[in-house]
DNA sequence: TTATTTTTGTATTGATTGGTACAAAAATAA
DNA sequence: TTATTTTTGTACCAATCAATACAAAAATAA
């Protein structure tokens, strides 16, 4: 291939980026956060990305996805898979405050983007929705197998492991603290059990 | 009392300013949706809110919280403050789709405030606790007067209900449905009884 | 009436916004 | 070497941002 080589490739932009979008939101983060952020010129940035800020920023939520997607694979080989889900919300509880106060992005997208950008809102509520039909998966499996008892309609569990999901994206800024998160993460997933 | 009257009020000016906020959020509000949704011009805008901008949100917020505090009084005076409380959750399901989207300006206001600004932040996140403060309070009289059967901690189940609220402010938006808001809000208020 | 006070409307500010233009740099292909 | 291609860095752009300056308007007080 011709032409001078890349100083920042398009991962180390989008993962850059992604940290301040993940902090600060979609409409205040600016340009001039992206390019200190990431050390590229502005020519360089929009070489590079052609759609501005908004492509950015849906390369960032698109990452996130695949970081889920990743995640779902390892569901799949697992012996336990409802357990993985239990040790992920309980993993949370052990996130540093800086953590806790950022919490999911995906999330925060789909609060901030209502009525800012009805593409980038979609595209988070949709990530949320795979991530509530992974969660009712697991849990019908869970019910078939008679690894839990509960026999409430696993679609109905589902949702209420993604509304929790979304609460706890709420209660960690609220309480950002080990003790006080641990003890409504068990108390919630003991519901599914 | 001297001077020109007041063609706009200051509480026409912070309820319409509020409408925008609730919907695009604080940093997505430019000062110019302001003006056009009140009808003021900028000199009368400053001259009512020499903070500008933060100001009228915080005071919009305020607003909010004073609406919250009554709710609080007629709990009070009320011989079933829990199925008050429960009453408020189902009807939320009520609510039409663009209702739906907005969410809770308070939530909303933690999400988005973050890494933002940290008073605004602080204010929203306290209002939050009072929430969750009521329904603990509730909770535990309804325990003591042996209203619901459930015996956990009521401090615990408090948080679980803010919680609640806070993963329904974003549910909403997934699911802008009576139908199945409806079903996850008995499914989650069927833990306190 | 005249002086004073306050609000209003308009013009305008300087700073920041997201985004372009363009030439130099730095590589490969011919 | 020379031509071509792509990235980079800098200068710059129009639009919008939050906010101010200031005089006319419209009331009350003296």
């Amino acid at each position: 291939m011709r032409g001078r080589p890349t100083r920042h490739s398009d991962d180390h932009l989008i993962g850059k980026a992604q940290e301040v979008f993940w902090k600060k939101g979609y409409t205040a983060t600016s340009l001039s956060d992206l390019l200190q952020v990431t050390g590229a010129g502005s020519g360089s940035f929009y070489n590079t990305f052609k759609g501005g800020k908004k492509e950015v920023f849906k390369k960032a939520i698109i990452q996130r996805r695949e970081a889920f997607d990743q995640f779902k694979q390892e569901l799949n080989t697992s012996p336990a898979p409802l357990d993985l889900i239990k040790s992920f919300f309980r993993s949370i509880a052990e996130a540093d405050k800086k953590e806790h106060i950022k919490g999911c992005i995906i999330a925060n997208t789909v609060v901030e983007m209502s009525f800012v950008d009805e593409e980038l809102e979609l595209e988070a509520v949709n990530i949320l929705k795979d991530v509530e039909q992974m969660f009712t998966d697991t849990i019908r499996k869970a019910q078939t197998s008679k690894t839990i008892s509960n026999r409430t309609d696993p679609a109905i569990l589902g949702r209420y492991l993604i509304t929790f999901w979304c609460g706890l994206n709420t209660l960690r800024r609220m309480y950002p603290d080990k003790g006080a998160l641990l003890q409504q993460i068990e108390m919630q997933l003991a519901v599914i059990s």
